[in-house]
RNA sequence: GCGGUCGUGGCGAAGUGGUUAACGCAUCGGUUUGUGGAUCCGACACUCGGGGGUUCAAUUCCCCUCGAUCGCCCCA
């Protein structure tokens, strides 16, 4: 055995990649129409942007970071998500200084160094959006329909939105003291994850899969939601009502970054393992000035393209991809042989999808090589037709042939 | 970081402590020399992830290692 790939990569090789294609593309397509731009930020950055913005207590930061130490003595990360480096950007470019909301969408490689698992590689890849400079709810919600938007067109079935408000970071102070109010007396029944986590990161037991029992009559953060919380919290709901974006009200959903005020939303479906969320996001009103910048909001998503791919795998979704030909050049005998590489140079330069014969088969392998490619025409070239000025066209899936003139060939099969 | 399962040709997959490691798919060649997708015939693993050990003998037993996979943690 040479070289194997590390751990939680993927090749992605021809037969596969087209599919990441299709669904790359239709992303850059539904942000073309709500006006979101590209933005390619680097790979890596400094390690203490993560720490300020991803946040020191998240697991990301803390056991999940690919970190290391370049040449000049710098601590970089591979980045681990993508807003951070766009915030970073939007602010090192003092976008906040121009007229509109900048409306941005990135789609690429993140890095986790994380145990692989069904849907979870260390190298994944995400397409995500970022809106920034507005407190306006209706942001919050064009978002949230943007990404159920792009589940929908690229063909995944059953992806639930939900949706929760986790509020300012003072009403989760208020709240976290409540619900630590309620735990306490229970703690000696809850699990030894929900004890840890208590300690850690007390929002997070509510989302015990262990024993939801005890949980049943504990606080919800919406009814600590402040006044403005909840005037927001309302209007995302009531945008996403008007525009008619299913969703159910998750009062449990905590979100695995620290970064996120107000709205907090993921999307779910069914078929990886035990991995159900497929994606989310939420409002970040803070992010902004904790990485130097102005105090500006935003709201953005991040949606997993391994997992989506994954999952229309498994719904055995058909994608309108095709990797057929055009046509298919054989060529037989020594001038032919060499007229062929011409041949399909100037069919490529008409736009033909034109495949010939590298290895010097026979024509027989030439005709099987022809129909594996599904080619739509086979274009037979001997040298009887060459001296003629002629060669064959056959129609693979009629099996019809007829001869036309050697410089007709690619109007005919244009047609 | 922790636990379970697994690792045989391009792919899928049998198998046994000891002569030539089944089979299927794919591929290549042939069925008389210029025509594919069907059938038939033939070819195709100095070797069973890697390393070490036990043994007269290991692909088959043991250990380690690497990898895959599922789950925990956490998350996209």
């Amino acid at each position: 055995m040479a070289f194997q790939k590390m751990p939680g990569t993927q090749d992605i090789l021809p037969g596969a990649v087209e599919r990441w294609q299709y669904v790359e593309q239709k992303a850059r397509d539904i942000c073309q129409r709500y006006n979101f731009r590209e933005i390619r930020t680097p790979i890596f950055e400094s390690t203490e942007l993560f720490q300020r913005g991803v946040g020191e207590t998240t697991d990301i930061v803390e056991k999940e970071m690919y970190t290391f130490t370049d040449r000049g003595n710098r601590s970089l990360t591979l980045r681990p998500e993508g807003t951070a480096g766009v915030v970073r950007s939007y602010v090192e470019n003092k976008l906040y200084g121009e007229p509109d909301v900048s409306k941005l969408y990135y789609i690429g490689p993140m890095f986790r160094y994380e145990r692989p698992q069904a849907g979870r590689y260390r190298q994944l890849h995400q397409f995500g959006v970022e809106a920034l400079g507005s407190v306006d709810p209706a942001i919050d919600a064009e978002v949230v329909a943007l990404g159920y938007t792009f589940y929908t067109e690229v063909g995944l079935k059953g992806v639930r939105v939900e949706i929760n408000s986790v509020g300012t970071p003072a009403v989760r102070t208020v709240f976290r003291e409540r619900l630590l109010a309620f735990l306490e007396p229970k703690r000696e029944l809850l699990c030894k994850d929900c004890q840890s986590r208590m300690d850690r990161n007390p929002l997070r037991v509510l989302d015990c899969k262990v024993d939801q029992e005890h949980f049943t009559d504990a606080p919800s953060i919406l009814d600590s939601l402040d006044e403005e919380c909840q005037i927001h919290f309302d209007k995302v709901k009531m945008y996403l009502t008007d525009m008619g974006i299913p969703y159910e009200i998750n009062h449990r959903l905590v979100r695995g970054l620290d970064y996120y005020t107000h709205t907090a939303f993921e999307y779910k479906a069914e078929g990886i393992g035990t991995i159900d969320t497929v994606g989310g996001g939420g409002r970040y009103n803070g992010l902004v000035s904790e990485i130097g910048g102005p105090d500006q909001p935003g709201v953005g998503l991040g949606l997993g393209l391994e997992r989506t791919i994954l999952l229309l795998q498994h719904q055995e979704t058909e994608l309108p991809i095709s990797s057929q030909i055009d046509v298919y050049v054989v060529a037989l005998g020594e001038a032919a042989e060499r007229e062929v590489t011409k041949l399909v140079y100037q069919l490529r330069q008409r736009g033909i999808k034109a495949e010939r014969d590298y290895l010097g088969r026979k024509m027989k392998a030439q005709m099987k090589s022809a129909d594996r490619l599904q080619a739509r025409y086979t274009a037979i070239l001997g040298d009887d037709e060459l001296e003629r000025g002629e060669i064959s066209l056959k129609d693979m899936a009629k099996g019809e042939q007829r001869v036309v003139a050697l410089d007709k060939l690619a109007d005919e099969i244009i047609g």
